[in-house]
DNA sequence: CGCGACGTTGAACCGCATCAATTCCGGTGG
DNA sequence: CCACCGGAATTGATGCGGTTCAACGTCGCG
């Protein structure tokens, strides 16, 4: 297995999503104080772990680029997805609950991530109320996130899991722009809890149908009014 | 509808319950500080409704006493718990990233709350980095309560499912007690995503097998092994 | 007593998992 | 450049788990 590749030192008065970050909230100043934490920029390829299910946490995460997947895995084998991340995403704080990760984080494709002791965080979390401000409401945006994937799990069925997701992937694109999905049929049916085997043929049908396009890890979205009453307008 | 009762004002430094709150590491001197905002401790009977999805927020709680039902409605009429409260779990908090409600809030048998104006908190969680901080634990602990839920959804099956519910919900008491389960087949279905009657089936089978007794709103874990067995061993 | 809410039980149906080929596609080596 | 390979996706056939529909039982309460 490859080692991931320590890229650079992050230089946080320069870093280009820090506006979307945790630290967005910090004048000049600030950030050159956290600057001296020396947080490390590191690269994933596709499916390598960040961390591990079990491990004794360390570091958190701001994802710079890419995607990642959170998944949390069962004694008999069994797993699921239980958060996608995207750019700006803050992960990795389980550690300031408990000593250990209490979920994996792999790489979906190439990504690249700044690497932050959980240590130095706990120390700015006390002395920049701001940046435990910005913490808490990506906290509260994760819970949120997660309580709504419990209300699909919970109340809708395959065809209804599977549109609502295609539907939230391609939302803020405009209709018929080309966007990258980087997770196999496996994977999104361990975010959805429903087997490859039905996420093929939902997703076969659709394109049949006109609904969306699928080429080569990317898809568009050519009829969400469609998709849409194929599975009961609301949400 | 029957208005629910407001008690009394709350008497922080002689709550009870503080201990197990966002206040429980205050020292005597800030107990009278916040016992400045001064808490309403209301009392809601079986059914009622402390708060409604969509609706302005403009208080938090904290649980006294009772059980309190997390709602998720949606346009439909479907809905689905996304999660059960009990003493000490601090709620309402949604206010804090957005003005409405994202769930509903239902009292499930005689409850009664502290009530806390958002806008107080607000100051308090500036004023007083401990309120925080114990309200970040909170949150977090919830988020993790949340993500293992949707595990159990997406990768279990109906009988796992309520195997395990049962199993965490008689977690700590001896075998054998009677502990109160004051929620209906209905509830139990709506937070595990399965119907009233697939609940009713295995249930009674439980009791069948002796594994489970109940009587009147009550259960009590006479085989927990047996029920681990039944189900997979894991977890 | 009789009503209504809740729970149980049975029978039929169907959605999705499961099992099993077959096809598709990108990558590799001849 | 084509042949071949392996992993992923597709598609079909079958079976089961859990829903759905319906009837009945039970308990508490006016």
């Amino acid at each position: 297995m490859r080692v991931p590749q320590l890229q650079a030192k992050g230089h946080c008065s320069t870093c280009s999503i820090r506006p979307i970050t945790i630290f967005s909230t910090l004048n000049a100043a600030e950030v050159e104080q956290i600057q001296a934490f020396q947080p490390a920029i590191i690269r994933y390829e596709p499916g390598e772990i960040i961390y591990h299910q079990g491990m004794e946490a360390h570091y958190a995460f701001t994802l710079r680029q890419g995607f990642v997947k959170i998944v949390n895995s069962l004694a008999d084998g069994r797993s699921h997805i239980v958060q996608l991340l995207r750019d700006g995403d803050f992960f990795g704080f389980g550690g300031l609950s408990g000593v250990e990760y209490k979920h994996s984080a792999t790489a979906l494709n190439t990504v690249e991530v700044c690497r932050l002791p959980l240590a130095d965080l706990l120390k700015l979390k006390h002395t920049h109320p701001k940046v435990e401000t910005e913490m808490t409401k990506r906290w509260l945006e994760r819970l949120h996130r997660a309580e709504s994937m419990l209300v699909e799990l919970g109340a809708k069925k395959a065809a209804e899991r599977l549109a609502s997701f295609l539907l939230r992937w391609c939302a803020g694109n405009a209709p018929n722009t080309w966007v990258a999905l980087p997770l196999n049929r496996a994977e999104i049916g361990e975010l959805l809890g429903v087997t490859i085997e039905t996420v093929s043929r939902f997703f076969a049908d659709w394109k049949r149908q006109g609904f969306i396009g699928e080429s080569r890890g990317n898809i568009q979205m050519l009829d969400a009014a469609g998709l849409r009453q194929v599975v009961g307008i609301d949400e």
